[in-house]
RNA sequence: GGACGAUUAGCUCAGUUGGCAGAGCGCUGGCCUCACAUGCCAGAGGUCACUGGUUCAAGUCCAGUAUCGUCCACCA
């Protein structure tokens, strides 16, 4: 008993939809892991957000990529979860609280370390949730309950574990060494965040005694202690040794020369000043050559008392300064314009300064040597395998990472000292008192480097350090889907982490997708203004379509551009989808599931055929993913296959059903091809498809969890597809003449066909069909020719005429002939002239020589059929 | 300085193992045909950046050039 169906509106609406089944499946509990479910384990941990940040273009590209993958193993079967979380962004929360505090004309020093802290944690509840409330809104099927963040409790312990372990190894170790300073942040960064950006400059050159070399940085004058040549250089070899007595800005100087291959002996005049103590090159040789660190910038970005006269001016300015009271007593010999990079702080974009500190570093050397070999011996698969060769050379040429950050908002790094007896406490626990002379502890006000708790990230929140049957399940995770621009900060972290802690590789595939450009193909970014929301593209169009865009753009490339119409053409997709279901649903009456269901003639074997392809498609995509590929095979078959030929065809049994037999097997034939189909769709449309599968007749209460489609071979049917191949062929042939012709699609047109004899069953069984789709009436006669006044139309082997009578003139044919005709010769030239060449003929395989000689004996009727009909037109007969 | 990517239809881009160049949008012509005008039918439009090479056969493989882009790098 089929209820009277509801009227079904004729354009999707996404908004209540969505609305309904998010709450629906996580009310029933579908996005939750059970670590003790025997089925095979598929697991994803999340990418963690900026808990500040909320939803962009590329979270929302990264995270619909993971849910299709999520969403696909869990109807395939597996065991699935997907861990999602926060990160609580160390650096890039202090810039933003920082400048709240500046707005009220504060430094975070004024407010103390306390009160900081309260703001940020406040800030984090403010803001954390919006990100995981965007998230839901795109439909990511996380495991909530499982929600964590970076700073809990848990992790924390996971990130003292670590340090201690590592620290206990050896691996971690503090070091007085140059750095890389942030003036504005008022901390060490690491290599990596620095940034580089070609600037303008001056290049100054200075006269040092008998000497003359040029810099960009004059104000570091101040803080040299040497001047360095190159070893062979003859020039200077005879200063090479000596101490010289400069005069200087503020009386003389005394440096002593040295000489060090690092000295380009081409670059300028092959002398360069060493100021140990503000540059990374130069305190490398000042280490080589004993030379003593002046300090004259300090941690402020300007001047030390150690830069006399200079002392508590701003860097910059002093460099204006200096050089001009140099030019004062002409010790400046000439200034040159000069294009250089600078390193800026990734976070805020200041000029970082090189400085000497005390800081807390990872060996990560023997770390990556086992990353290295883990992408190799096939332990971790990155994709697409482009990406191998560039991690490879970044843990080829990795120096020591420096994990020690002087802010507040972090891991607090689990050392303590000794003020009494000057020891060093590292430990698991909070300490008091000192373990070797009772005297009072000081734990080290820094934190540790944002990067260091994600790089634990997938087993952290598995539990680690304790053995969780969470981790005994779902580690190593399964797939690390995420941006490549990451790739050092992150992937590289976690590799050589995971490997390292817990002897597992972390993730068994990385798959690098592109990053999100706009229309324009410029960086999104919120000073260029050219930020493509996400919400406002779901609440436009829907999140099906949002989300169908992602994959469907998501090819291997490097950047990947969104555009209104993109996504618009794809809810146009959903709404094809929408509409077709209500074309089934509103021909279901007297559907019985249990009655005929048996093979549904030509064109539902055909169909069922074309579908099993398209699952192996879809399967094969995903499986390389390849998210674009399952997507077009998803898009073509549906609007293609699905409604504008199978459904086509099906109005007719519908409408005009021979047998009531008939009628329920086309019936069975679109609810099993629809519910199929929305099967497979369902990852990348969750929502339009579970609302559409519900109407329909189904087994189980959600499609979230029914199974994904596999290829039935007993469906794939080659000769239902050749078949319909030749009916296609036939009613394309024409409609084709219809449009060029210019006759209206209402007119019925007469047809004459002759069939070729491998055409005569196929033509004659389905002759109703081709007459509905072409809207004709066909006479089939094997011995026919070509009437006058008819179009002819080649269909392989066989002919079609259309009987024109006296609807159009003969120009209009002409034309078309005579293009035909162009067409042909052509090809037979071409293909002639490849059979005439003795090498093609003895050298390529049998079976592409012989394919070649089908197609030209094709063409060669063709044409002689073409020029037939195209004289008897020129004789006037039309 | 090194590495990597891109260059294919008007636009945005696919094209995995070499074997008849594809999609979406846009364009042209015709249609409100009882699922859908967010639609249907038909059509036009490519020297696959350039130069060589390998091959019977190259958008695809190799070498190089040009332009654009990205990342890494201690030439001040």
């Amino acid at each position: 008993m089929t209820p009277a169906p509801a009227p079904i509106a004729d354009r999707y609406d996404p908004v209540a939809v969505e609305a309904r089944w998010y709450p629906e499946w996580e009310r029933r509990n579908y996005f939750r892991a059970d670590p003790a479910s025997p089925k095979p384990a598929y697991c994803i941990v999340i990418p963690p957000p900026n808990v500040t940040g909320s939803l962009h273009v590329g979270h929302a590209l990264d995270n619909t990529l993971q849910d299709i993958l999520i969403r696909t193993k869990r109807m395939d079967g597996f065991n699935t979860l997907w861990v999602p979380g926060t990160d609580h962004a160390s650096i890039a929360v202090h810039v933003i609280l920082e400048r709240q505090l500046e707005a009220e004309g504060k430094t975070r020093h004024d407010l103390g370390r306390e009160a900081f802290l309260e703001r940020a944690w406040a800030w984090k509840e403010e803001s954390g949730g919006t990100i995981i409330r965007q998230l839901k809104r795109l439909g990511a099927s996380c495991d909530w309950s499982r929600l964590r963040f970076t700073m809990d409790e848990g992790l924390s312990r996971a990130v003292r574990e670590a340090f201690v372990r590592l620290y206990d190894e050896g691996l971690i170790y503090r070091d007085d060494y140059i750095v890389n300073w942030c003036p504005r942040c008022q901390t060490v960064l690491a290599d990596l965040e620095v940034e580089r950006e070609e600037r303008d400059a001056e290049f100054v050159y200075i006269k040092y005694g008998p000497l003359t070399l040029g810099t960009v940085r004059p104000e570091t004058k101040l803080g040299d202690t040497g001047l360095a040549v190159h070893p062979n250089d003859p020039r200077y070899a005879q200063y090479v040794g000596r101490t010289l007595e400069i005069p200087s800005v503020d009386g003389t100087v005394s440096v002593r020369v040295v000489a060090d291959e690092a000295v380009d002996p081409e670059f300028g005049t092959g002398v360069i000043k060493v100021t140990p103590g503000h540059d990374p090159v130069d305190f490398e040789i000042g280490r080589r050559h004993n030379l003593p660190i002046r300090t004259v910038i300090g941690f402020d970005g300007k001047m030390t008392a150690a830069a006399g006269r200079y002392a508590g001016l701003d860097r910059f300015e002093t460099r204006r300064r200096i050089v001009a009271d140099m030019q004062a007593l002409g010790l400046v010999e000439r200034i040159e314009p000069y294009r250089h990079a600078v390193g800026l702080c990734y976070r805020c974009k200041t000029v970082v300064e090189p400085l000497v500190s005390k800081q807390w570093y990872v060996n990560v050397k023997p770390l990556a040597e086992v990353a290295l070999a883990a992408a190799h011996d096939g332990r971790i698969t990155i994709t697409p395998a482009g990406w191998t060769k560039t991690y490879d050379q970044w843990m080829e040429g990795i120096r020591p990472w420096c994990i020690s950050r002087q802010l507040w908002w972090g891991h607090r790094i689990p050392a303590w000292y000794c003020d009494r007896d000057g020891s060093v406490h590292v430990s698991r626990t909070d300490l008091s008192a000192c373990p070797q002379c009772g005297g009072i502890l000081r734990q080290d006000p820094d934190v540790l480097d944002t990067w260091f708790s994600s790089g634990l990230w997938p087993f952290s929140t598995l539990g680690w350090p304790d053995e969780t049957a969470e981790l005994r399940t779902y580690y190593p995770t399964s797939v690390l889907v995420t941006g490549f621009d990451i790739i050092f900060f992150w992937v590289a972290r976690m590799a050589m982490l995971g490997l390292h802690l817990t002897k597992q590789e972390p993730f068994r595939d990385v798959y690098l997708h592109a990053l999100v450009r706009d229309a324009e193909g410029q960086k999104m970014s919120k000073s260029r203004g050219n930020v493509v929301d996400p919400l406002a593209l779901m609440t436009k169009y829907g999140t099906d379509a949002f989300r169908f865009t992602l994959a469907a753009v998501a090819a291997q490339g490097r950047d990947i551009r969104i555009s209104d119409e993109r996504v618009e053409g794809y809810r146009n997709f959903a709404n094809k989808l929408w509409n077709a279901a209500r074309l089934v649903l509103s021909n279901l009456d007297g559907y019985d599931p249990a009655g005929d269901t048996g093979p549904a003639g030509l064109p539902g074997r055909w169909i069922h055929s074309r579908l099993q392809s398209t699952i192996a498609s879809v399967r094969e995509g995903l499986d390389a993913y390849r998210f674009n590929d399952a997507a077009g095979a998803i898009y073509h078959f549906l609007w293609n296959d699905f409604c504008d030929w199978y459904l086509e065809i099906a109005k007719g049994s519908l409408y005009r059903a021979g047998s009531p037999g008939e009628r329920n097997r086309v019936q069975h034939t679109l609810v099993t091809v629809l519910e199929t189909t929305l099967r497979l769709l369902h990852p990348f449309m969750p929502f339009i498809t579970e609302e559409v599968w519900q109407r329909l007749p189904h087994e189980g209460e959600s499609i979230m969890v029914a199974s994904y489609p596999r290829p039935v071979a007993a469906a794939v049917a080659p000769d239902a597809e050749r078949e319909m191949a030749v009916l296609v062929q036939a009613i394309t042939a024409v409609r084709n003449i219809r449009g060029e012709m210019r006759i209206t699609p209402g007119a019925m047109l007469d047809v004459l066909l002759r069939p070729a004899p491998e055409h005569g069953d196929v033509l004659h069984a389905h002759r109703s069909l081709v007459e509905a789709l072409a809207r004709c009436r066909l006479t089939l006669d094997p011995r026919a020719s070509r009437p006058p006044g008819s179009a002819l139309a080649i269909v392989g082997p066989s002919e079609l005429y259309v009987m024109l009578g006296g609807v159009v003139d003969f120009a209009g044919e002409r034309l078309r002939l005579d293009k035909e005709i162009r067409r042909a010769s052509e090809q037979i030239a071409f293909l002639e002239a490849k059979l005439g060449r003795p090498d093609f003929v003895e050298r390529a395989p049998a079976d592409v020589v012989a394919k070649e000689r089908e197609r030209l004996d094709e063409q060669r009727r063709l044409l002689a059929k073409l020029q037939a009909s195209r004289a008897s037109i020129a004789e006037g007969r039309g």
